[in-house]
DNA sequence: TAGTGGTCTAGACCACTGG
DNA sequence: CAGTGGTCTAGACCACTAT
């Protein structure tokens, strides 16, 4: 009787649905399900497996297999909306407040423009940028990479070339050069993480990440900043405020 | 000597990356990795089963294993920003342009408001809504489901409660009831799809979902609109435009 | 008809966890 | 220490595709 792994897979999705099975749970193990269903061992395996890649459980070797938990970061994209009484203690996604992501290992470097970066930011082809890396934490876990990339020549010697530009963050240092980002774009995109990146934000397997590009714009819509950043889909949820 | 698969799967990836296996291209065999591995068969198939996981490769049975094309919709939420001079022509993603998906499968019918949705549309539990839903596709190819969730004694007797509302669908004809949605809110989040979203959106294994719960306000703030939506996130890029 | 991916078995060894 | 998941082997059968 083949389709034996689906099959298992499909009940215990049933049990974790159902609610029988809750968060934090340890599901039936490979021996178990071996003796209930009487298949071999690397069936079961593989019955687990896919219900890891489904990202509905995750595994720890040498302990057992347990029910996932989602308890997302709430992410406002919009800040200046955010007051609106509208849409204001309504989302359908339970979030954690003030679980706020720290940043951490802060690099700033100077380079030069990759192509896409350098087309955003409207620079000459191989033009210089200042790079901007660091990772975001919540309680020791990291759950987003970000790279900023800003025009050398506009930054070059202010308080934004430091890991720690002061008060206000990057921004309030270009408003004090009279580039003050005032508008946002912001493309989206969701896809499985490579290795590396997997690696990097420590994600269990069945963990889609979150890619953003967001550019900022001047009153005079000129480009000043565009910044990549790389998302465990597993730990947020984005908010965003449109209007008209 | 163990951790082959993995090692298959990081040579063949590297291949992908590098661009020596282009998008389409077929990648070898499992009987071809097996001689050139000498790996058992399931190891091989373990393999490339990694690289389907990760949503880098898609499996013909019967035909090969193929490198898969990232071909995306851009979806843009933001109308009336959308005009603005700064940021256009400038996205990091390549995509199709007048690749519009089209509704099919609309259905519209009455019944009580799920308890999220109820809470949402500032409606008593168990009020009655207006259930629209329809699928969306290009070229034959599903690529996005949306339900849309209506307060049912505001739209009842309207041509909201017809499959096709008429020019400018059903915005326009909430805006000739007094209640033309201008503000909006949407909370998003990527995850792998269920069994039943997997079959709904025809989704390769590794593809993740979008899902996106866009409420709609009126000009007094009177949420008048739930509108719930999953996207193949391989065939979707989302762009948002922000002020201030 | 030959080749492909999909799946299963029965047994094996490993590294890790937890009492 | 016993129990867990992780992985590999060698062989098998199936349904499908392409020729």
């Amino acid at each position: 009787m083949p389709e034996t792994a689906r099959q298992i897979a499909d009940d215990l999705r049933a049990r974790i649905e159902s609610g029988d099975l809750q968060p934090g749970d340890r599901l039936p193990g490979e021996p178990s399900l071996v003796r209930t269903y009487g298949v071999a061992k690397m069936t079961a395996n593989q019955a687990l497996k896919i219900l890891v890649t489904e990202g509905l459980a995750y595994a720890r070797p040498g302990s057992g297999t347990y029910v996932r938990e989602f308890r997302p970061i709430r992410r406002v994209a919009n800040d200046r909306l955010s007051k609106a009484r509208w849409a204001s203690g309504h989302s359908i996604w339970a979030a954690d407040v003030d679980r706020r992501p720290l940043a951490t290992d802060v690099q700033v470097y100077e380079a030069e423009a990759p192509h896409q970066i350098g087309r955003l930011l409207n620079l000459e082809p191989g033009a210089p940028v200042l790079v901007r890396s660091r990772k975001y934490a919540v309680e020791d876990r990291p759950v987003q990479i970000a790279t900023s990339y800003l025009p050398a020549d506009l930054v070059r010697g202010t308080a934004i070339t430091e890991p720690n530009p002061g008060p206000g963050g990057i921004y309030a240092r270009l408003a004090e050069l009279g580039a003050e980002p005032v508008n946002f774009a912001e493309e989206l995109r969701a896809r499985m993480p490579s290795e590396e990146e997997r690696a990097a934000l420590n994600l269990a397997a069945g963990t889609p990440v979150l890619e953003i590009c967001r550019t900022a714009f001047t009153e005079d819509e000129r480009p000043v900043e565009v910044n990549q950043m790389l998302l465990d889909a597993g730990s947020y949820v984005l908010e965003y405020r449109l209007s008209s």
